[in-house]
DNA sequence: ATCTTTTATCGTATATTTGCGATATAAGAT
DNA sequence: ATCTTATATCGCAAATATACGATAAAAGAT
């Protein structure tokens, strides 16, 4: 029974936990630092740099673009890539508020 | 065929997106707050604090500490549980790497 | 109009994750 | 020695994720 008990959850830890999800394969962390490198890129040239097949390229683009990490705009027969800013910056310091939090109970820690 | 193509990144590649997996459920992200407030806990405490059995809340704490991302010690009858705050600190620093590198293309994204 | 190029989507096979109850294990209490 | 308490692990069912080939769709080229 893997009932979905994601929903008993807060809102934040739904969002957070989607950001690592979107985070959480080595294709889609290659994808991101080839746009980080590049700024833009078209679909055909990451397919170029990974060792995946262009269908399981796009999948992984379209769930980047589902979890709001990048943006997609039409350019002819091509489609163009960028990282979304404003979503990367807000999950970030999302992610700094609970790491913040850890920094100062660090020289209590023990077990 | 699902062939696990996962080898086929850098290092990097896979221990970011592994970090990011172990954070990828909204399960997971509880369990590290509890402990960032708590500084250290025990596995009956968590338990009572989430919505899930006491063998899944086990699990995922298992998964944390595969991951790395947290510590445990035997405390009688008991388990100790805490951030491994070097390992946060390693990987949170690689994140801003990238993260870093986003930032200063910002001005020229487009699309 | 047809062909080529580029990308997205569908269908499908397999692998992994999630969740729980039942059971094992280990230590303290009686 | 037995009982209780606290955790971990096993076994299984259901849900998701990963990957690819085949095919659809859309735009530019001939």
């Amino acid at each position: 029974m893997a009932m979905h008990k994601k929903e008993e959850f807060t809102q934040k830890e739904q969002d957070l936990a989607n950001f690592a999800k979107a985070m959480a394969h080595p294709a889609r962390i290659a994808i991101l630092k080839v746009l980080a490198q590049r700024n833009e890129c078209v679909c055909g040239e990451i397919v170029d740099l990974l060792p995946l097949a262009q269908s399981t390229v796009s999948q992984h683009l379209k769930e980047l673009k589902t979890a709001g990490l990048i943006t997609g705009s039409i350019d002819g027969p091509r489609s163009c890539y960028c990282i979304n800013w404003k979503a990367f910056e807000k999950y970030n310091s999302e992610f700094n508020f609970l790491f913040a939090k850890l920094k100062v109970k660090n020289e209590k820690a023990s077990c």
